[in-house]
DNA sequence: CCTGCGGATATTGTCATACCAATCGGAGGG
DNA sequence: CCCTCCGATTGGTATGACAATATCCGCAGG
């Protein structure tokens, strides 16, 4: 019953012409239009909670989300910590992806793209020396790099990935000299893309993500990484 | 509250030496142990079921999940349905993984992989005209070809989009010959994973999904296949 | 007229209880 | 020895009440 209440609310978001922010019924008046009592219309709601479709707030309401791939994040973290060999599969998803999205970047970033990401090059340089700061501009410039693909799909299978690699990246960040060796192979990605080089800009990625790959893995042996998630939720 | 419960119930699977296929305590219990009330303790158990921690079953109670991956399927698939994302995209990122997915299967398949696809190729020219069979045996011999990838997140990561495909490739099977030269191309590409050729396998998938997607692109040009989105790259 | 305060109202969160439904195991009869 | 049935265990649903939080509106004061 829970889930066919769940699947008439999903019906009444997607094919219902409501938008990111908008709220739903509340939920004595979802009781009487889906006919079922509180309890499953809360559990329905609570499992579209937790597959990120909306976010219930306590006072409010259950607000349709917009996107954002923080559920599969936290489901995909989740199955990390029960089976810590998903890490490898992870990496080499994330490699799949990224390879791909620098070779289709190359062929469509514009102008503004090109600017955005040089801009994020340079604030790079400029924290490369503080591990935490520097892993941020860096995710921050593979999402541009992303976004420059224009493809929202590859876009939501990534991020979730990425999202979760960072802990993993900050440490294989703080190695000595990656960071320089890293800031260098986004600069050779940056150039190939510029200059609308599909394979160049794949083919440094690959190197880029073996490189980054090999740091982690290191990482591991030492035993300075440890592989849990951090779960926290959004601070408003 | 209900997150803090499921913060201890997690913690009682991961540390509490509970493997797979282990029954955690009743919920009457549980509300006993963690002094909530039993609303709280069913929230609980309702997110790490949507998790894919644990699986609940009427009558017996919550088993401990081995690591399926099922969760992050469902969360993933109900996210594309609610972005309602663009058919190329989808194609794209189709396309994206899939070549991927016959390199690495022609790196690692192993001869009962091959047996498999084998047999599923024969189903497939058993039901070659019956376009519903047809592309439901398709779906199926592209899933044992994943398998034979060795890499599960890639597999739960394509399937919602090979979901959201289906209808279009009912559309396009139905077109005269694209079964027949489907087929031929499924052969090509089963002879390079059997031949260790991940050049191959890669190139003849690429060429596969090319035609597929052209297949479909003329069943929208036709008016067979209705979509609400329209194709448009260039942004502005 | 504007601002800030306070209470009324709406909405979700938690609790307690009762009963329904599915599953399992063991007692009893064939 | 096997089958059946019944009771015990366990999750599923319904209901009502109250608490916690957010929102809105009117009113007093400037």
């Amino acid at each position: 019953m829970r889930d066919r209440a769940a699947e008439q609310l999903l019906d009444m978001v997607v094919s219902g012409g409501l938008s990111p922010g908008d709220r739903l019924p509340p939920e004595r008046e979802l009781v009487q239009r889906l006919g079922v009592s509180r309890t499953v219309v809360r559990e329905a709601l609570n499992l579209l909670e937790a597959r990120g479709i909306v976010s219930i707030e306590h006072g409010r309401g259950a607000v349709v989300s917009d996107g954002s791939t923080s559920a599969v994040r936290d489901t995909l973290g989740m199955l990390l910590r029960m089976r810590a060999e998903v890490l490898w599969e992870l990496l080499e998803m994330r490699q799949v992806l990224e390879v791909e999205v620098s070779g289709l970047a190359a062929e469509r970033a514009g102008a503004e793209d090109v600017t955005a990401m040089r801009a994020q090059l340079d604030r790079m340089r400029a924290l490369i020396d503080t591990p935490e700061g520097y892993v941020h501009a860096d995710v921050e410039f593979h999402a541009l790099l992303a976004r420059a693909a224009r493809n929202e799909v590859i876009l939501t299978m990534l991020e979730p990935v990425v999202d979760l690699l960072r802990a993993s990246r900050e440490v294989s960040a703080s190695r000595p000299g990656s960071a320089r060796r890293a800031l260098r192979e986004h600069e050779e990605i940056l150039r190939h893309v510029e200059e609308g080089n599909a394979d160049g800009a794949r083919r440094e990625m690959r190197v880029h993500l073996a490189n980054t790959a090999e740091d982690i893995e290191a990482a591991l042996r030492e035993g300075t990484l440890e592989v849990t998630e951090n779960r926290e939720r959004e601070p408003t």
